[in-house]
RNA sequence: GGGAGCAUAGCUCAGCUGGGAGAGCACCUGCCUUACAAGCAGGGGGUCAUAGGUUCGAGCCCUAUUGUUCCCACCA
């Protein structure tokens, strides 16, 4: 016996039970020894410790649709699911934890006591966001879940950067890294958020040595003048050049430095002298190589200024800036300060100014990797979606530079590399190395550091699925078909999937990149945790359900925009839950048939042909929509279909066959009433998985689709095309809605019936119609008539009929006058219009034929309602 | 300094390869019409930022301008 649904729709009541059932049966794996077309995406891994927020939920909710879509279709399909490591963020969140509770820190307890800790930590916080996933219907294949740590992708690791190394393609140097004092570690320069602050431009006078001349130098960055080694001048500057080869006295300081010429100064810029610190500047650092600078480096890890700063040691760097600039002023060096706005380089994890420190790390050599990513690009083998991403992506491949991946952490995957004491000699092996393979020795030391955290999440295509082994999963899902992510991430992590995958795998790691935008707030603010103004999906989910959410995050929705996330979008999503519940409850009310089978169609009724061919062409239509990647499009077809034809329209053009069990065409009503309802729940299952899954559950359907998610996804259908009918159907709606809106305007109460006469070029059509003049536009008869004389009678003209109906008592001449006066007025302003249109030579020869027919058609419609309306006002 | 997005109804936004503007919410009117008041039926409201251009035809294509948001970039 079929289970009744509730009356009011309570997601909570069933969206748990529904997924445990899908987890159950294993729907979210793809069958084995399948030869079907695949499909497979991997899940950009949240951060393993991190909580599901917006844009996670839109994310998620972007795949589960494509993913849910496409099983339906019946590709063998593939989502993996999985989380990353996160580096910094997770070791800054245990470091946290352990200071507050404990006062201590990492160095405390030391690296391998930590790393137990973190590992603790994950585990207990690991599963977290994977279960929130579950939460919004994620149809992932949790057999298959990876951690960027996991063993196999660890070994992954370390075979890329061996073989890299080896290859010539990582090195070790010292060059200037963004340093974040606060983190403590150097970042890669996509870790580097450029921010424009408010700052000065302090002129400091400089003397030159033997002598009572001074030169005047513009810094924005005082305190690293105690890391001055060189003063540079452009070679083309006339009036400087007599300062080539002297040598300035630093201030404060008291060191002698050299005055040289150097390309890099650009000639009417500041003072036309520039300060050369080789250890805190990139410039300063390349300028200082040319010319042989000593690198002084004055910063600790903290960014305090260390021993090389003197009596400044100690200090903090923006303490540090204050005291120079005071001593400086006090010393008559001071010439003068300007404020000056400049970028200013912060820490995209913690927000702290980063300072350019010169340092030893490992990096990757990038312009050899960057080309076959720039190929794969250009050629169409992968393409972004929308397109203008392209144009993004390869501007920054276009112009990279080396990759930092170095990084001074615990928690991550420790750089593979040995150093040996005794010779110096630098090993990197996969295998931990006890003996220099050099000179013999044992007294050999791991490289402290680990790796950059999207070193691991680069490989994720392919490490997912088992790579460096050769494994099933690669060869049928590698490369995967689409990777769907936000276009704030395309720097720090697509761009790196695509060049190792074409390294290492020599093939795409995806398709297609769907790029989606951020949620915002209803004000449009960026969702952040220090402006608390971040709305919980889960939240949303307890009140509203996850359907609802997905709803509103998927409509309206276009790709690569951003969008506002409110409470009357979530309203709205939840009151067309609620609108598809009801419509769901008000068909099983009147079924009592056991199987779903469309009726042969000479039984059809006109408002089934119609409603089906309709339907039919609303599944072509969101096929097409979803397969262009336009999901707000795919699902607000559905909206508009499902409330406001099948709801609106085609259940009340029902209910006089459905409220009758004996009336005639009964059971051919249920048959197609629940045909298409359950169409529209397939068709709006990718996007509602729960309730979709639920409602199809009260529904009779074939034992073959025991579950709505594996069932056929619907598609465009010759039998089911009926256009004849679909005409003839129009035609009534119009005549049904002209009598509403003329009831409207004149106040007349539904509950006032009056009979109805109507005058058409059409009777067969209108005379199998009445039920529904009965049932829709308050008509207590229908009559159809060769001709009325109108009298004391409202006028309803359409292009197809003329409606009559006696409303003497309420009915005002002049204003019906003047009413069907206006509607002459518009309709021979619109023939006016078409026919200079229809006889412009340019339009009739140059526009499609189609739309040319489309034109002369209105114009024959709009002729018609015209000749109606001329005899109404002439019977007046 | 370079690049991109956005500007459409009071608000938030759709509008796919150019063929006479749509939705949600808000507002106004009338309805508890036995699926749904989280609803039903009607209705008002837009020189599609501005100025040019291409075209038979422009919200859509081109150019410039204005406003706005964002990304990239080592001007000390």
């Amino acid at each position: 016996m079929r289970k009744e649904l509730p009356k009011t729709y309570n997601p909570a009541d069933f969206e748990g039970r529904i997924y445990a059932e899908w987890m159950e049966k294993g729907y979210f794996t793809p069958k084995e020894n399948s030869d079907s077309p695949k499909f497979s995406i991997v899940i950009p891994p949240p951060n393993v410790t991190g909580q599901l927020h917006m844009g996670h939920a839109l994310d998620e909710t972007l795949q589960d649709i494509l993913v849910r879509t496409k099983r339906m279709e019946g590709f063998d399909t593939l989502w993996v699911p999985g989380t990353d490591h996160a580096g910094i963020a997770t070791q800054i969140k245990v470091e946290q934890e352990m200071r507050e509770k404990e006062g201590l820190t990492r160095h405390d307890i030391g690296r391998d006591a930590f790393l137990e800790r973190v590992w603790s930590w994950k585990a207990k916080y690991g599963s977290r966001i994977i279960e929130q996933l579950k939460k919004l219907g994620s149809s992932c294949d949790f057999t298959r879940e990876r951690f960027t740590m996991d063993e196999n992708l660890s070994a992954a690791v370390k075979k890329v950067f061996v073989t890299l190394y080896e290859k010539g393609l990582i090195y070790r140097g010292l060059r200037i890294t963004n340093w974040c004092p606060h983190c403590i570690t150097a970042l890669s320069d996509a870790e580097v958020e450029h921010k424009d602050i408010p700052g000065n431009f302090w002129h400091i006078r400089y003397r030159i040595k033997d002598s009572d001349e001074y030169i005047t130098i513009a810094t924005t960055r005082p305190e690293t003048m105690l890391g001055d080694t060189g003063i540079a001048v452009s070679p083309d500057d006339e009036e400087k050049r007599k300062y080539i080869g002297k040598t300035a006295i630093l201030p404060l300081v008291g060191r002698e430095i050299p005055i040289f010429a150097d390309e890099a100064v650009e000639l009417g810029f500041g003072t036309g002298f520039v300060k050369i610190t080789p250890a805190h500047d990139p410039n300063d650092f390349e300028t200082g190589q040319r010319h042989g600078l000593e690198n002084i480096i004055v910063l600790d890890d903290h960014g305090r200024i260390n021993e090389a700063g003197g009596k400044y040691c100690g200090l903090d760097r923006f303490e540090a800036r204050k005291q120079i600039v005071a001593d400086l002023e006090a010393g008559g060096y001071l010439e003068k300060v300007e404020p000056h706005t400049h970028a200013v380089g912060h820490c995209y994890r913690c927000g702290t100014v980063i300072e350019p420190i010169a340092s030893k790390q490992w990096f990757v050599k990038m312009k050899p990797l960057a080309g076959p990513a720039i190929d794969v690009v250009k050629s169409g083998d992968i393409s972004y979606i929308p397109d203008r991403f392209t144009k993004i992506y390869l501007n920054w491949m276009e112009n990279i530079k080396d990759w930092c991946i170095s990084r001074q952490l615990w928690w991550g995957h420790r750089i593979p590399a040995y150093y040996c004491d005794d010779c110096g000699e630098v090993t990197v092996s996969e295998e931990a190395v006890k003996k220099c393979p050099k000179c013999g020795s044992e007294k050999i030391r791991q490289e402290e550091d680990v790796l950059d955290t999207w070193f691991s999440s680069a490989l994720w295509p392919f490490s997912t699925m088992g790579w460096p082994n050769d494994t099933e999963d690669l060869k049928k899902y590698y490369p995967t078909s689409v990777l769907v992510t936000g276009y704030d991430i395309i720097t720090f992590w697509v761009s790196k999937m695509i060049f190792m995958g074409m390294e290492f795998m020599g093939e795409k790691p995806f398709s297609q990149v769907f790029i989606h935008g951020l949620v915002r707030d209803a004000q449009g603010r960026k969702m952040s945790k220090s402006l608390g103004n971040g709305i919980d999906p889960l939240e949303i989910i307890d009140k509203y359900g996850a359907d609802a959410l997905r709803f509103a995050l998927a409509t309206g929705n276009s790709p690569g925009n951003d969008m506002r996330f409110s409470d009357e979008k979530i309203e709205s999503a939840r009151n067309f839950v609620n609108k598809l519940w009801n419509a769901a409850r008000f068909v099983l009310m009147n079924l009592t048939i056991d199987e779903i089978v469309l009726p042969d169609r000479s039984e059809l009724a006109t408002e089934d042909k119609w409603i089906l061919s309709e339907f039919n062409k609303l599944a072509r239509d969101v096929r097409a929509a979803i397969d262009k990647y336009e999901l707000g499009i795919a699902l607000s077809s559905l909206y508009d279909f499902i409330w406001d034809v099948f709801c609106d329209w085609y259940i009340e053009l029902a209910k006089a066959r459905l409220s009758d069990r004996n009336a005639e065409g009964n059971i051919c009503a249920q048959n197609v009433i629940a045909y298409v309802l359950t169409g529209l729940l397939k068709l709006l299952h990718p996007f509602m998985p729960f309730v979709t899954e639920e409602i199809y559950g009260s529904l009779p359907h074939d034992e073959s689709e025991p579950s709505i998610m594996i069932s056929a996804y619907p598609d465009y259908s010759e039998d089911l095309d009926f256009p004849n009918e679909e005409v003839e159907m129009n035609r009534v709606i119009d005549v049904i809605r002209a009598i509403r809106a003329r009831r409207a305007e004149m106040n007349v109460p539904p509950s006032r019936k009056a009979s109805t006469i109507i005058v058409t070029r059409y009777p067969e059509t209108f005379s199998a119609s009445e039920r529904f003049f009965l049932r829709l536009a308050s008509s207590s008869s229908l009559e159809i008539a060769d001709a009325c004389d109108g009298e004391g009678m409202v006028q309803v003209v359409t292009d197809a009929a003329t409606a009559y109906i006696p409303l003497s008592d309420i009915i005002d001449l002049d204003e019906e006058r003047a009413r069907l006066g206006k509607e002459k007025d518009r309709l021979e302003g619109e023939i006016r219009r078409l026919e200079g249109k229809l006889s412009n030579e340019g339009f009739v020869s140059k526009a499609p034929a189609a739309v040319v027919e489309g034109e002369k058609e209105k114009l024959t419609k709009y002729r018609d309602m015209l000749a109606g309306v001329c005899e109404a006002i002439s019977r007046l």
